[in-house]
DNA sequence: ATAGCTGCAAATGCTTTGCAAGGCC
DNA sequence: GGCCTTGCAAAGCATTTGCAGCTAT
């Protein structure tokens, strides 16, 4: 029987991945994975780092975001031209996009079925499907 | 009963949505218009026009488009970061994205259907659903 | 020791803006 | 003529890259 000891999963959930848990990495891990479901910009992830005392310049979080993305540890969500949101939960779901503040929220993976779908083009592949609900305030 | 006469229908069309009809926004409506459904980047539109012999910049390009776009004669896709679709096509409908190529397809409006929706959030409207289905080539 | 990371700053790509000159009504 | 448009070039963001120095193993 193994003790789960503090501050371990994120070590091992990065090994698991082949990346080497360096400081920055770890701290950022911790940032995204130790608090639910999160849905960040690069931007707002390097602010919080900062605010947290993590020395990490906004290009290692940029670095880390998509390691992290290519590894399934994040999903990409684009829902806005010129800006990137990544999402801690990789499983199948969807979203609301709230326009008037930027806010990206989950859609529970059952909330949302789809009743009919088109034939897939020849010669491709579904990758995903994306449904995004755009919110405005009322 | 009126005569239909050639080139018309952009100028009353942009008549219509109180944008004067210059050299310019003739001739980038016509290239958008005059083809049935399409999808453009600022960019491919510009390459188009400039290719057309129509001296038009950039910048103007990109004015029309979100002049259009705020008429009702366009929608906007997003679909990818970094970069906007138009589409000529404003019916209620979905897209197929092709990944590697970055072209984007219409899926007519009726080969997608929703089975269920979520509940909309406290204080929102729904202002647009997208469903996005992205393709890998096989 | 060494392969892999990080930081910084510069570069890139897309889009927007400011302002003088030009064109539509 | 007056006001809206255009063009150009410069500015603005978000993101990526190159490379010298650092670090985990």
């Amino acid at each position: 029987m193994s003790t789960v000891r503090p501050y371990t999963g994120t070590i091992q959930r990065l090994r698991a991945v082949g990346l080497r848990p360096t400081r920055q990495r770890l701290a950022l891990g911790r940032l995204l994975f130790d608090g639910g479901d999160r849905h960040v910009t690069a931007e707002k992830l390097h602010g919080e780092a900062v605010e947290a005392g993590v020395r990490v310049s906004l290009a290692t979080v940029y670095n880390a975001l998509h390691q992290f993305t290519e590894a399934g540890l994040l999903r990409e969500v684009v829902v806005d031209p010129g800006k990137s949101y990544f999402d801690t939960n990789t499983n199948d779901h969807h979203h609301f996009f709230h326009e008037d503040s930027g806010v990206l929220d989950d859609i529970p993976g059952d909330a949302v079925a789809m009743a009919k779908m088109p034939e897939t083009p020849e010669g491709s592949a579904i990758s995903r499907v994306d449904v995004v609900i755009r919110l405005k305030s009322t």
